[in-house]
DNA sequence: CTAAACGCTACAGCTGGCTATAGCATCAAG
DNA sequence: CTTGATGCTATAGCCAGCTGTAGCGTTTAG
C-alpha cells in the first residue's frame, strides 16, 4: 500500500473551476500529471492547481493548449520559459493586429454599399434583383 | 436531350478555386443551386462563379456560411427585399464594429503584459512556470 | 449497512467547414 | 471500344476543447 497522496480530481476541479472531465482532458494531453491509487484514481500533487490556474490564464491570452504545452516542456527542462511566451504573445498581437485591419478594410467595403444604396435608392436596372446585392463584390474590387 | 446548360462542377471549381467537395457542400446548404440533367449531374448557371467567389470573401472576413446563406437565399428567391438585406448589412456592420472594438481592447490588454514584462522582467518566484503569465489575473472561476 | 456522492474507462457528440473514401455511373478522347 | 477523367451518393473523419453518457467500482456520511 503506497502511500498515494494529493488531490482527487473534484477537489482540483472545485478549486480551479474547472470540470472534471477538462481536467481529465489536461492529462491526456500531458498538461498535468496524477499519480495513481490502488483504487486507479488520480491523486494530483497540490501543485496542479496553481498549473491548471496557469492553464485557464494562458488560455485566456489567446494561447491553444497545445502553444501552453510548448511552455510547460519548457519548464519541465528546469528553464524559465518567459522568452518564449514572450514570442507567443508578440505573434498573437500580430494576429490580432491584422485581423483588426482585416475587418476595418471589409467594414468600411459594407458601409460603403449600404450607403451607396441608400443614396441611390430603387433603381432595379434591368435584370436587377435588388442594387444593394448586385452591389455586393463577388468578384475583386476592380 | 434535356435543355440543360451550365457549368459542370469541375469547371466552378477550377474557376473558383474552391474544391469539388466544398461546392457540393455549398449546395447542400442552399447556398448555391443548379440544374440537373439526366445524367444526375449538376448544372451551374454562369453567375455561380461569381456567387461562389462572394462566399470566399466574406468567408475570409469572418462571415459564417449561415450569414452568407441568409443574404444569398434572398437572392436566389427573387425577391426584390432590399429593406431586409439592408437591415441584414446594417446588423452586420454593428456586430464588425463590436467585434472590432473587442479585439483592440484585448490587443491593448496583451501589449500591457508584453510591455510590464520587457520594463522589469520580475524574478520567478517559487512555484511560478513563467511571471509574465502568472501575473495575470483569473477571471471568475465560473 | 446503506445509499449518495464520487471516481473510473470508453466512447459519442458538439460546432463549422470542409476533406476523404468507397463504390458505382457517365462522359470524352483516342 | 476502351480507358481515364469526371461525376454521383453516402458516409466517415478532421480540427479544438471540451461535454455528456453508459456502466461500472470506491468512498464516505449517516
Amino acid at each position: 500500500m503506497a502511500a498515494v497522496t494529493g488531490l482527487k480530481i473534484g477537489e482540483v476541479s472545485k478549486q480551479t473551476g474547472v470540470a472534471v472531465g477538462g481536467l481529465r482532458y489536461y492529462e491526456s494531453l500531458g498538461l498535468i500529471q496524477s499519480a495513481r491509487g490502488d483504487n486507479s484514481y488520480r491523486y494530483y500533487p497540490p501543485e496542479t492547481v496553481r498549473q491548471v490556474q496557469f492553464i485557464k490564464k494562458a488560455q485566456a491570452l489567446g494561447f491553444s493548449l497545445d502553444d501552453i504545452g510548448e511552455v510547460l516542456t519548457v519548464h519541465h527542462q528546469g528553464d524559465v520559459p518567459c522568452e518564449f511566451v514572450q514570442e507567443l504573445l508578440q505573434g498573437k498581437i500580430q494576429q490580432l493586429e491584422a485581423q483588426i485591419s482585416e475587418m476595418v478594410v471589409f467594414k468600411a467595403e459594407l458601409e460603403r454599399y449600404r450607403d451607396r444604396w441608400a443614396a441611390n435608392h430603387p433603381h432595379p436596372q434591368p435584370g436587377d434583383i435588388c442594387p444593394l446585392i448586385e452591389a455586393i463584390p463577388l468578384t475583386a474590387p476592380a
